[in-house]
This record gives structure tokens, C-alpha cells and sequence, in this order.
RNA sequence: GGGCGGUUAGCUCAGCUGGUUAGAGCGUUGCGUUGACAUCGCAAAGGUCGUUGGUUCGAGUCCAAUACCGCCCACCA
């Protein structure tokens, strides 16, 4: 019985918490180098990411296991670099999503937040916020985020709170925050503002209504009009034309009827007007819609409103005073039709905007509400990333953004809800001026008098979360934190709010730290589902992270997610690939099982240091190989595809090839054995290193049976025995240069390997019992002495007999009754003479042969080319090589194929 | 209307500064109780890298055009 008995398979579900909380207690979430403890170094750069701070009432999904695993990859990474690193976690408090909930819960008790007033409804919102407001915090921790928990901050918070006020009074004091009427998008449903990020629009079936416009001057005489949204006609203040369009020139500046409403409004010419669209004319109503406000600013046109909050008519609609919008539209248009004023009806597409958050179609409304003058922020935030200072992964990205913020439009900042940072605004009842202040007031700063009363809106949840990577730093205080991890590194989250948050930082960053927030954005892609939709709740096509978790464990899901995508491209994610990097996650384990147990079991007190033998030589130069591979990977922020490698590397060549060879040598005893074990363990030991920032948990769980085995058995893998106390604060491994030496040895264990997988081959092609050991004779002028060193791999890897092995250097007549195979410079003839068909044989050597010619056809004409003078040396010297290794192999499978023919 | 991404094996995708026989996982087929692992092993089948043209000694990779799919921005009523 093995001293170290792992179970068979790993057991993620009894070692996920436990190495979580492991890690916490010991400290090792929080930097290293900490401004507010002693010894603190202030030379040393930090690495520093911000948290994408999740909805505080949110519930875990794709996204939120996307980014975490992401960045605490990065996190981890550098960690293990010996940087000081420090992630800050923390929660939004969302304002109209959190909101809505606390609505809907309202609403079934038969509620409105109007009737239990604003105190009330707040109240109630903390105390959901309490209940549930952990909930995501805690589920963060189940994906492996070492966070800095003590760090942990709210955007509610009272720090984050005065930071709040002290953007919103800074822009006010220079001027870039306004307050007035202008159209907006207002949400019916919601009654309240919204920006423009948050409207989406969609394609829907609609209706294009024609109708008569009718000349107030000349009786029966009309100008036709089309529109998509009949109920607008009440909102009219003008009918535009084209100046050029010959057929409505006349009427220009003469009045035209409204219908059913009978006020007058006045023909007037803008070449904004399409003369091919509908009947060439546009009706003008500003109140209601973006071009037609614009239109009217320029014409000086009177501007009417004629819905209310909730996108009923209001008093200006006349007869239609207190009917929906749509219900409203319908009557209208009957009313019309009885008076004789319609044309025709037609189907027509629309682009319908909708609320990103309740789905209903968004008003174009004016309305009184604070907005930011966004152009000199935008501008500074643009040359930020234009010079370099902000670098966007991947590249692509930066377009977007600069063609974003070139044609940005003021931020509408103020939002009718309750739940959110009040606008820091009082409005005097004595003077009817603005007191704008830090701190509440008592007096107005106009008058002096007491009679204040606070702006009720509250701000646009995402002027708070702009101000994240600084205010959650202390900002505007000039804490040690700040100064020392501002501004942050690492600015990692989703494409899809590139605008709403990324580029909001960034201005603000700039505006009010005088510096960029972070020096690098990475933005990762959407996950799908399988067929690459959009996973949503209708479709029934969500995946929940946490039952994936608890069926396949957290370091399935997060290499899944982390290998599985490409920068700034989406995935589509299905069970089957986070089942198959479970079996990654066993395959680890097992590998760890066998090499805790090889620890046991190797001899102790090693003499001199055998010679390192092939497999040694070329399991060491592929590991530093892929050192190298991955270090130049993650510099490039391909962290997927250095995954790939690492997998690759763990499972196709050393549990594959290196461990089998390594049960013979440790089958050797003495001090092969305990090499072959030193060997295996630090394989394992810089493999689990690489992969720790992917897997978290089965990696440190492993790591630590490797040191405690490793410990008791006095096999030092670290020098003087001198262990880190957790993977988690392992070093990173070091990138190295090679040698010169791992080429030869590359070949050779590749020549190997062929000869196995060919043997291995016939076998199988030949049904040859898995089991049997059967003679064989190796012939090879070159590799002869490769051949003999490497007897009892070979046998033992395609199962050969090893007393029946036979390696010569020629041969002078093939042996009888053996089937033969060319591999590169090496004859192999195995003893299947019961299997032997003279035909078949004939046609696989003609097949190889036809194959190998074909090649050094290739080869020839490749090498006669211009490719041998113009190609880099090194090139030509590779294909060089080849057609030698081709023609060896095609004389010895003509002399086989001759010596067939003579048989 | 403007911009971006994708198109590579039956499916889902890698393939980063061009190097000459294009990879993985899953699926499929055949064999298998080799004391790390059946969440496994061995072997096999399977691709004119969307199309056309160009640059180059050399193109899945670079350039141009084009088709289809998807996304973002703008929003002709």
C-alpha cells in the first residue's frame, strides 16, 4: 500500500472551500508591498486591477465567471512574479435594475414606491441590498477570485458617496455640468430619463400612414405627408418641404391646417427633407423627435409637448387629452379618416427604440434634467489612447472608441428613481436660486435662507461607476492607497460596455485625477451558447456557472472559459468542453497520484547524478520550450492559446511519453530511480506553476501532497529544501535560452516516437494482441547507438521482447517472413509471419514509396527554385535535411520492395 | 448609411511577427482489465483553410475585390 494514497479521481467538491478559505486566512489575497503596514516600499510597481463591479443584488451568470476568472488569471500571473499586485472588489448598486426588483417586489403587494414615499422605499432597498447583497460577493469567491476582500468596496458607500459629490461639484464649478430642457429619451414605464447608450433600437413591423395636410389659404388644395406615428400630428408646429422641390415651392411660408386640432403652423423650407421619401413633405414635431428638434431650432419653431410622464396625451392633445400614446394614434387616424383627410396606409419596417432595461418603446420627450458637457472630457480621453497612454487589447477596439467619442452627445447624468447618489443640488424656496455643494446645506448660499429643498432625481448609476479605480482608492482624499496603487494597471471586462463604462473612466480619470485610470483595457467577448446564441431566459438556453461548478468543479469552468476564447472575439460554450477539461483536471490529479507515489517508493540518498537519458534530455527541453512559449504568450495577452499549449504539453507529452518511459527508469532502481522521481516532480512542480493562474484549486491541492511527499522523503526539488509555503506564492517560472544541445536530442526522441507509433500501427492494422511482445530487428547505419540506448523504451512502448531485439547497423537480406517498415533512416522488421500477405505488403511499400517520391519530387524542384537563394539559410538547411532523411527512406523501401519481388 | 468580426475536419474552435505534409476537443470506427488515470490508453478515418485575383522563392497567415453569417454605431419621417 502507497504511502500517499490519493483518491482515484479528483474531488474538487471537498477541496474547492477548503483551499479557498486556506489561502484567505493565511493572507495571501492582499499585496505584498501595502502602504499602510509597515516596510512598505514605495519604489516597487504595483500591479492593480479594479474589479467590474457586479450588481449588488445580481445573481452569478456567464459574464460575471468570464471576467473573474480572467483577471484573476492576470492577478495570480503577476502575483507569482513577485509583483505586488492588489485586485479590489466590489458592488454597484445599479440604480434602476435594483430599482425594478425592489418595484416588482412592491407590485406584489399591491404597491407603488409613490405610496410608501421616498424613505420608505429606501429603506426597503437597503434592507434588500443587505440580504442579498452578498450573495454575489460569495459566488465570486466560488470561482477562485483573490480578491482583497478587506478592500471590498459599494458604490453607495459613504467614501464612494463624497467622491460622487466631489465629480458632480468639480464639473459644476468649471461649468461642465448644465441644467435645462432638451429632448431626451424618456422611459414611460419607468418615468424617467435615460441616455442614449441605454436606448436599443429594433426592427419591428409598422405601418406608414399618408395623409393631407390641407392649405389654410386655398381650400381643397393639400400637401401629401407620411409618418410612422400618426398620435405626433397633435405635436405639429410645421410642415417642411425641400427648398428646391418644384412641386411644394409655392407653399412655402403659407399655413397648412393641423388635422382634427385645426391650429394653424406654417410651411417652411429645410433641405433635411428626403423629396423621394413618402409625398416629399416632413411633418415638424420637435416635441417628440430628435431630427424634427433639430429642425425646429434652426426654424425658430415653437415646440409642443404633447404627452405626459407616463406617455398619455396631455392638455395639448385636445379631444384625445388622457389616451395612450398608441390608443391615441388609433383614434386619431379614424378621426381623420371620417374627416377625409387620409391617403393610404402601407406596411413599413421601423426602427422602434426600446429601454435596455424595460423593453418598452422609448419617448422622445423635452424635458428639464442635468446633463455634462461631454466634449472636453471626450477630447482629453481620446488623445489619452491616441498618444498611447491608454493601450486597447485587442487593437481593433480603439476605433470604436475613437468614433464613439468623436461624435459624442452630452450625458444626460439625471434619472427620475430614488435609488441611486442624490444630485447634490438644493433649490431656495426664498430666492429660486441653485446652492451646488459637498455637504448638505443649511442656508442658501444666494439668500442665506433656510428654506431648501434637494433636487430629487438621483445621478446615472454609471457616473458613479466611472469614478471606480479612484474613488474606490480613497479618492478624493490622497490616501496611501491612492498614491501608491493609482492608477491601476489592468482594465479587464467586457466589450460590450466599451462606451457605458470603459470610456466613462477614462474621461473622468483624467478630468479629476489628472491621470489615466488604468494603462491598458482588455476586452473579452460574449459567451453563447452552442450554436452561438445570445443565452437568455427566453430561449431556455442559459448555462448557470454555479451548476456547472458543482457537477464539473471551478477549475473545469475557468479554463474552459479562459482557453476557450480569443481577445475581444465571442465564445460559444458548451458542457461538452468544460466535461472534457474535467478529465484535464483528473488527468492532472492522476499524474500527481502517480508522482506522490514514485516519491514514496524512490531509494533515498542519491550518490552522483546519472547521465540525463534521451527522454530526460527531451522532456526538459520542452518544458523550457514552453516556459518560454507561454511567457511570450501572456506578455501578449494570448492567454488562450498559451493554455492550449500548456494542455498540450501536460497531457501529449509528458503523461503520454515521458511517464512511461519514466516507470522503466524508475523500475531501474538507485539512483536512476530517484532522478527519474526528482525528474518527474519538477516537471509537475513547473507545470502546476504554469497552469495555477487557470486551475486555482486542483493545482494547489496537488501541489501541496507533492511538497508534503516530497518533504518527508527528503527529495529537495527546491534548492536546500526551501519551499514556498503555497503554490499561490510560488515563483513564476524563469524563461531561459536554449542551450544548443535540445535540437539533436528532439530529433532523436521524435525518431523515436515515429518508430513507436508505426510499430504501434502495424500492430493494430495487423490485430496483433494488445499484450504480445514479439521480436524485432532494428536496422540503421545512423542511428544505431540512438536505437541501442533507447532498447527498453522501445520494447517497452510498442511491446517488444527485449531478449529478442536485435539492432544492427545492415543487413544483407531481409529476414524471412518478417513484414518490414522504413521510418526515416531506421528499417524495422517484426516477425508477422503468419500475417505476412506478399499482395498487401506489396501495395503499402508501393503506397509509402509513392508518398515519399512524391515529397522529394517537391523537394527537388523546391530546392532548385529561386526558394534556395532567396530563403533564409536556416530554411533552406530544414528542407535540405528533409530530402535527405526522404531519400534514404525511399532507397530502403525500393530495396524492400525488390527484395519482395525476388521472394 | 458607416465600421468591425467570422467563414479552417461531422460539430465547437485554435492556428499571434508569411517558412512549404494545417492542429485540438467532442463525435465516428476498430482494439484494449499494460498496478497514475475507463473522467483512461492505443490506432484509424475525416480538411482544394468561403470565392476570385494579387504580392512573394513561399500565403490558412499579407493586400484587393466578392459572397454569406453575426455584431456595433448612426437613425429618412
Amino acid at each position: 500500500m502507497p504511502e500517499y494514497s490519493l483518491p482515484k479521481t479528483y474531488d474538487f467538491e471537498s477541496t474547492e472551500q477548503r483551499i479557498y478559505a486556506w489561502w484567505s486566512d493565511n493572507g495571501y489575497f492582499k499585496p505584498t508591498n501595502d502602504p499602510n503596514q509597515p516596510g512598505f516600499d514605495p519604489t516597487r510597481k504595483p500591479y492593480v486591477i479594479s474589479i467590474p463591479p457586479p450588481n449588488v443584488t445580481g445573481e452569478l451568470h456567464l459574464g460575471h465567471a468570464m471576467f473573474v476568472s480572467m483577471e484573476d488569471l492576470m492577478i495570480r500571473y503577476h502575483r507569482m512574479k513577485g509583483v505586488p499586485t492588489l485586485w479590489v472588489p466590489g458592488t454597484d448598486h445599479a440604480g434602476i435594475a435594483t430599482q425594478l426588483q425592489i418595484e416588482k417586489a412592491l407590485a406584489r403587494e399591491g404597491k407603488t414606491r409613490e405610496q410608501i414615499r421616498r424613505e420608505e422605499f429606501l429603506a426597503r432597498t437597503w434592507a434588500w441590498k443587505e440580504k442579498y447583497g452578498g450573495i454575489i460577493t460569495q459566488q465570486i469567491r466560488r470561482l477562485g477570485a483573490s480578491c482583497d476582500w478587506q478592500r471590498e468596496r459599494f458604490t453607495l458607500d459613504d467614501g464612494l458617496s463624497v467622491a460622487v459629490r466631489e465629480a458632480f461639484v468639480r464639473l459644476y464649478e468649471k461649468g461642465l455640468i448644465y441644467r435645462g430642457p432638451r429632448l431626451i429619451n424618456w422611459s414611460p414605464g419607468l418615468r424617467t430619463a435615460v441616455s442614449d447608450l441605454e436606448v436599443e433600437y429594433s426592427e419591428e413591423p409598422g405601418t406608414l400612414y399618408y395623409f393631407k395636410y390641407m392649405l389654410a389659404g386655398s381650400p381643397g388644395d393639400f400637401i401629401p405627408v407620411a409618418t410612422t406615428r400618426p398620435e405626433t400630428i397633435l405635436g405639429d408646429t410645421a410642415v417642411a418641404v425641400h427648398p428646391e422641390d418644384k412641386r411644394y415651392q409655392a407653399y412655402i411660408g403659407q399655413n397648412v391646417i393641423v388635422p382634427i386640432l385645426g391650429r394653424e403652423i406654417s410651411v417652411i423650407a429645410d433641405e433635411y427633407v428626403d423629396r423621394e421619401f413618402g409625398g416629399g413633405a416632413l411633418k415638424v414635431t420637435p416635441g417628440h423627435d430628435p431630427n424634427d428638434y433639430a429642425i425646429a431650432q434652426r426654424h425658430n419653431l415653437q415646440m409642443i409637448s404633447i404627452l405626459d410622464e407616463a406617455a398619455r396625451v396631455n392638455s395639448n392633445g385636445g379631444p384625445y387629452e388622457g389616451q395612450d400614446r398608441f390608443e391615441a394614434r388609433e383614434n386619431l387616424w379614424a378621426d381623420m379618416r371620417t374627416a377625409g383627410l387620409t391617403i393610404k396606409e402601407e406596411p413599413y419596417t421601423l426602427n422602434v427604440p426600446r429601454s435596455q432595461r424595460g423593453g418598452e418603446i422609448i419617448e422622445p420627450m423635452i424635458s428639464t434634467q442635468w446633463f455634462v458637457n461631454i466634449q472636453p472630457l471626450a477630447d482629453a480621453a481620446l488623445e489619452a489612447v491616441r498618444d498611447g497612454r491608454i493601450k486597447i487589447v485587442p487593437e481593433r477596439f480603439t476605433k470604436v472608441y475613437y468614433n464613439w467619442l468623436e461624435n459624442i452627445e452630452d450625458w444626460c447624468i439625471s434619472r427620475q428613481l430614488w435609488w441611486g447618489h442624490r444630485i447634490p443640488v438644493w433649490y431656495c424656496a426664498d430666492c429660486g436660486e441653485m446652492t451646488v455643494s459637498r455637504d448638505d446645506p443649511t442656508a442658501c448660499s444666494h439668500c442665506g435662507g433656510g428654506n431648501l429643498e434637494q433636487d430629487p432625481d438621483v445621478l446615472d448609476t454609471w457616473f458613479s461607476s466611472g469614478l471606480w479605480p479612484f474613488s474606490t482608492l480613497g479618492w478624493p482624499e490622497d490616501t496611501p492607497d491612492f498614491q501608491y496603487f493609482y492608477p491601476t494597471t489592468m482594465m479587464e471586462t467586457g466589450y460590450d460596455i466599451l462606451f457605458f463604462w470603459v470610456a466613462r473612466m477614462i474621461m473622468s480619470g483624467l478630468e479629476f485625477t489628472g491621470q489615466i485610470p488604468f494603462d491598458t483595457v482588455y476586452l473579452h467577448g460574449l459567451i453563447r451558447d452552442e450554436q452561438g446564441k445570445k443565452m437568455s431566459k427566453s430561449y431556455g438556453n442559459v448555462i448557470d456557472p454555479l451548476t456547472v461548478m458543482e457537477e464539473m468543479g471551478t477549475d473545469a469552468l475557468r479554463f474552459t472559459l479562459l482557453v476557450g476564447s480569443t481577445p475581444g472575439n465571442d465564445m460559444n460554450l458548451s458542457l461538452k468542453k468544460v466535461e472534457a477539461n474535467r478529465n484535464f483536471a483528473n488527468k492532472l490529479w492522476n499524474v500527481g497520484r502517480f508522482v506522490t507515489n514514485s516519491i514514496s517508493q524512490a531509494p533515498a540518498s542519491p550518490q552522483a547524478e546519472p547521465d540525463w537519458t534521451l527522454a530526460d534530455s527531451w522532456i526538459w527541453a520542452r518544458l523550457q520550450n514552453l516556459v518560454n512559449d507561454v511567457e511570450r504568450l501572456f506578455q501578449n495577452y494570448q492567454y488562450g492559446e498559451a493554455g492550449r499549449q500548456i494542455y498540450d504539453f501536460f497531457w501529449g507529452d509528458f503523461a503520454d511519453w515521458y511517464i512511461e518511459i519514466a516507470k522503466l527508469q524508475l523500475s531501474e532502481g538507485s539512483d536512476r530511480a530517484y532522478y527519474t522521481a526528482s525528474t518527474i516532480t519538477k516537471v509537475l512542480d513547473i507545470s502546476l506553476r504554469l497552469l495555477h493562474p487557470f486551475t486555482p484549486f486542483v493545482t494547489e491541492e496537488l501541489w501541496g501532497h507533492i511538497k508534503r511527499a516530497c518533504q518527508d522523503h527528503d527529495l529537495n526539488i527546491y534548492p536546500d529544501g526551501d519551499w514556498p509555503p503555497a503554490l499561490i506564492v510560488a515563483p513564476w517560472p524563469e524563461p531561459r535560452s536554449p542551450e544548443g544541445w535540445e535540437d539533436e536530442k528532439a530529433a532523436d526522441f521524435s525518431l523515436v516516437q515515429d518508430i513507436v507509433r508505426a510499430i504501434r500501427n502495424l500492430r493494430a492494422e495487423k490485430g496483433v494482441k494488445p499484450g504480445r511482445r514479439i521480436p524485432a530487428i532494428f536496422v540503421s547505419e545512423q542511428k544505431s547507438a540512438v536505437l541501442s540506448s533507447q532498447s527498453r523504451a522501445l520494447a517497452a512502448l510498442a511491446q517488444l521482447d527485449l531478449d529478442q531485439l536485435t539492432i544492427t547497423g545492415r543487413l544483407n537480406t531481409k529476414p524471412e517472413g518478417h513484414i518490414g517498415l522504413v521510418i526515416g533512416p531506421v528499417e524495422v522488421y517484426l516477425p508477422l509471419s503468419g500475417l505476412v500477405d506478399q499482395r498487401e505488403e506489396r501495395a503499402r511499400l508501393e503506397k509509402d514509396l509513392a508518398e515519399i517520391k512524391a515529397q522529394v519530387e517537391r523537394l527537388e524542384t523546391l530546392l532548385g527554385g529561386a526558394f534556395a537563394e532567396k530563403a533564409p539559410p536556416a530554411v533552406v538547411r530544414k528542407e535540405q535535411d528533409k530530402l535527405a532523411t526522404y531519400l534514404v527512406t525511399a532507397e530502403k523501401l525500393q530495396l524492400q520492395l525488390d527484395a519482395l519481388e525476388s521472394s
